[in-house]
DNA sequence: TATATTGAGTTGCATTTTGGAACCTGTCAA
DNA sequence: TTGACAGGTTCCAAAATGCAACTCAATATA
């Protein structure tokens, strides 16, 4: 499978790693979170080429997940800023660096912490159930058929693939 | 800067990304996420080529976030399970689909529904500080220098490119 | 015994994507 | 007039990926 079919598969990992699954895109993203916006200050961070920079901005711009910002009227200077598709992503970025900090460090500890505000603790990130607040693990999770799926299944729009994609679901996991 | 240059960086992203951001591994995990967990099935059901497949589920077990069980003495057929490592990873493959469900999905809805056993409700997954819990949002979340960089910058190991990377954190965001 | 099948890969080669360096353009400042 | 700087392009070599064909071990079947 080529990369830009990836972008129409029924699934919404894989679209949102069509997007932004390659080398440099979600690094360029948390160097916005960390506030860096010019194009050559995150070129010079991130050792990335000014080629490769200036066409990941462009296709994190044509999907509406940076801007470009006039900061400068006179020079005419352009900055990337995060529109509200590309904040939200915030929560991946955070829940990638936790994994790293946990499994891919050094003896040193984490590079960076983040302090909530709220409660003035270093923030551990945690992912739970949006309706009852219990922490969500591999163990108290089911997955099953989403309307997505069901509507194509029925309209007969699944291909091969996506049916043996999904036939696993049906089967006990 | 070089691919595996990335996995030296100081930055917990940086290092994450460099063992799963490329095209195929996440969704490689997902569907071992689903419970498939045969060569062949993955293979097909991700039209993915044998030979990139077979490079990454090898990285994924140097990596030790894979590692093959001998499901079938007769045949020496093995599968590819994964580690605790590998199951950490669930709450990056959630939050990610739940990003590409509310950002990348079409008028059909979310492909699939994990429900929570406790709740019996379909899990709406969010993110929340472990100590108070209370939503992490980029509003109420500061940035700033952690044990492994300020370590780093007392023994001066951080590289010019460190430096800059993390010049942005002393500053305001 | 000879032939086919299945799972799990290799190998070889063409196509894409990256990386590196040099070059271009517009705007100011000395 | 020259230089610097931000923000790119262009060109080419190197690396990663896709595709098809081949291997190999352990059965199954004829």
């Amino acid at each position: 499978m080529r990369w830009e079919e990836t972008s129409n598969q029924v699934c919404s990992v894989a679209r949102a790693t069509s997007i932004f699954g390659d080398r440099w895109t979600l690094i360029i993203l948390r160097q916005l979170f960390l506030g860096m916006r010019k194009f050559s200050d995150i070129q010079q961070a991130l050792g990335i080429t000014k080629h490769r920079l200036a066409d990941r901005l462009g296709r994190l711009t044509d999907e509406n997940i940076v801007f470009k910002y006039l900061y400068d009227e006179r020079y005419k200077r352009y900055e990337y800023r995060l529109t509200e598709k590309g904040v939200d992503l915030y929560a991946v970025i955070l829940t990638i660096g936790q994994w790293g900090d946990k499994w891919a460090s050094d003896n040193d500890g984490p590079p960076v912490e983040y302090v909530h505000t709220e409660c003035k603790q270093v923030a551990k990130p945690k992912l739970v159930c949006g309706c009852c607040g219990d922490d969500l693990t591999p163990h108290n999770l089911k997955v099953r058929m989403g309307p997505g799926l069901k509507k194509k299944h029925a309209r007969d729009e699944l291909s091969d693939q996506d049916i043996k994609l999904y036939s696993i679901i049906a089967s006990d996991i």
